[in-house]
DNA sequence: TTGTATGCGTTATCAA
DNA sequence: TTGATAACGCATACAA
């Protein structure tokens, strides 16, 4: 393992020349530029990133702050970031806050102290405070939010259509014939969960389906409790033939419970799930679901950053919404 | 944002004093401490890790290259080091092989040159040739592996004991009174899913249950196929009254094809998978499963990494296997 | 207890 | 086209 120097004695030029060959600096012979390169295959040369971090005040690196990797949603993302950071030779670093805003804060502060270029951030959910966001934008951090991005006036954003996400899905059950749906709606203080329950609302609205308390249903997540719960509203004259689940695991959940008080999937009840997860394709009969487009929001929000670090920037701000993919499979479909 | 000098300016010290409050150096008296300390807040100081590595020859940060993040049996055991790490005061940067032997040895290299203290590795499935393995060696990087080690003599490892954990699964269902127990098997090119398989079968022999054919089934992934597939046989004289499927995946897959042909879990057939995967807890009834207890190898892994970074450390090598763990849920028990 | 001076490996400026 | 040299921000050996 070899640096610099060891080239240029071994090449016999000086160090300034080796540089420049290894960072495609042009004014070089082609003679030279041989020998370097030679040498340097030769000795096992490994730059040392560090140093010309320190030296050029370009770290490239990008610095990613998730509430979780475990998390398909988060780690589809990160993907997307890592594919676009890397073919433009950037390297990315992830941090995790857990939800935690300390954690959060940490983490931004140990990503600035390794010098990253540019920050991707997904806000956790307890952060109520946005000073160190403040003083990330006033200090000329070029920094994108994605997926969460913070109650902050002026900031680049990446952010799902989860209103459109739940009202397609909702349509879609519609025009599979559905009479009478019903929602399994997640824990209201979500902003998420919110977006989802009033796109399902408006799009019953819209379609002129009549909307009860019934329609809305909160599970305790006790399996004999909600078994009950379920077998009971099926069989009243609240009965519905239609379900959108605010997410694939709830659906699961409920396909599970259907099969259970011999309800068919999808004959007697047609039902759709939100996020596209991988165990979605393992059912039977597989989940119709809403695709996030994960992969697109961190390529998208990769290519925001890179931006903001060219250096000709002229300082526009963007928000970029991604539209929902609906994904038909056999649950709400036949 | 300031740095070292900037302290020094404020308070009139020399930048070597700040230096030495910043880092604990106890030379310094309880006054300049003091002054320095608050200058720091006051200013906002934040160090620079770069330089900071590059003058002391240690970054403080481990690299850690695991297969694919979207995983969660790895990103399980990332939360594992990250805890163990942060907790002594280290960071780690994650890198993705994403299964391929090119991939993975640039992972390698940019960790090197990012100048970290140590690596943790699970090796692609992809890896063929180890030269990278022993140019860290014998370059004397600490360096740890988990889950997949590879073929190389003298080695730090961490590793879970898949044999094991198929055996006790197949106990388990025999102590719960099956008389004739199958094997839902994985793609037999990847060497755990060999091993659970000769667990499964050890278990049997040991037991004195016959072992046929038809014991070991590897499905299609074709639904229809594999139903009817699993009706025959359960139709047939050599019919089942137990299942080990070698992942919580084939094994809701497989649920959910016996709820299809009305066989009722537990009553009817017990079963159990591998992996304790989130979904395992969401299905109904809840699947029995092996828990590979990743947090602890992540931690483990990482202690171990540590241990080799103190200067005092003699060169000695350890293998360390954990044992599965029996999580007894709904699926496998009445 | 504190300060001076040097160097970590690289890039960038200036001169040749 | 190349070389000598300063500088990046910090830690540390040595001097005071």
């Amino acid at each position: 393992m070899a640096g610099i120097k060891d080239i240029a004695k071994k090449t016999g030029l000086s160090v300034a020349t080796v540089s420049r060959v290894l960072n495609n600096s042009a004014l070089v012979s082609k003679d030279t530029k041989d020998k370097v390169l030679k040498a340097a295959k030769k000795l096992d040369y490994q730059p040392n990133l560090m140093a010309a971090a320190l030296r050029s005040g370009k770290s490239k690196i990008i610095g990613v702050v998730v509430p979780e990797i475990n998390n398909s949603f988060f780690s589809k993302i990160i993907n997307g970031i890592e594919q676009k950071a890397n073919a433009h030779n950037y390297t990315i670093i992830i941090a995790q806050s857990r939800e935690s805003k300390e954690k959060e804060t940490k983490a931004i502060q140990s990503l600035i102290q390794s010098k990253v270029d540019g920050i991707l951030i997904s806000i956790s959910k307890e952060t109520d405070d946005f000073d160190i966001i403040h003083s990330l934008k006033s200090n000329g951090m070029p920094i994108v939010f994605f997926d969460r991005p913070p109650p902050v006036k002026n900031v680049n954003e990446v952010v799902f259509d989860d209103y459109k996400g739940a009202y397609i899905a909702t349509e879609h059950l519609i025009k599979q014939g559905c009479k009478s749906i019903i929602h399994i709606a997640g824990e209201p203080k979500v902003s998420i969960h919110r977006k989802r329950k009033n796109g399902f609302m408006d799009a019953l609205k819209k379609n002129s389906y009549s909307l009860s308390e019934s329609s809305i249903i909160y599970l305790s997540m006790n399996e004999s409790e909600d078994t009950k719960t379920i077998q009971k509203l099926y069989k009243s004259q609240n009965s519905f033939d239609g379900i959108f689940a605010h997410g694939d695991e709830s659906c699961l959940y409920l396909l599970n419970i259907l099969k259970t008080i011999a309800v068919d999937v999808p004959k007697n009840v047609k039902m759709i799930g939100f996020g596209n997860k991988k165990f979605s394709r393992l059912t039977q009969p597989k989940l119709s679901t809403i695709d996030q487009r994960c992969l697109e929001m961190g390529e998208i929000a990769t290519s925001r950053v890179l931006e903001l670090l060219k250096p000709k920037n002229e300082i526009s701000v963007k928000t970029k919404i991604l539209s929902p993919k609906l994904v038909i499979r056999k649950s709400s479909f036949d």
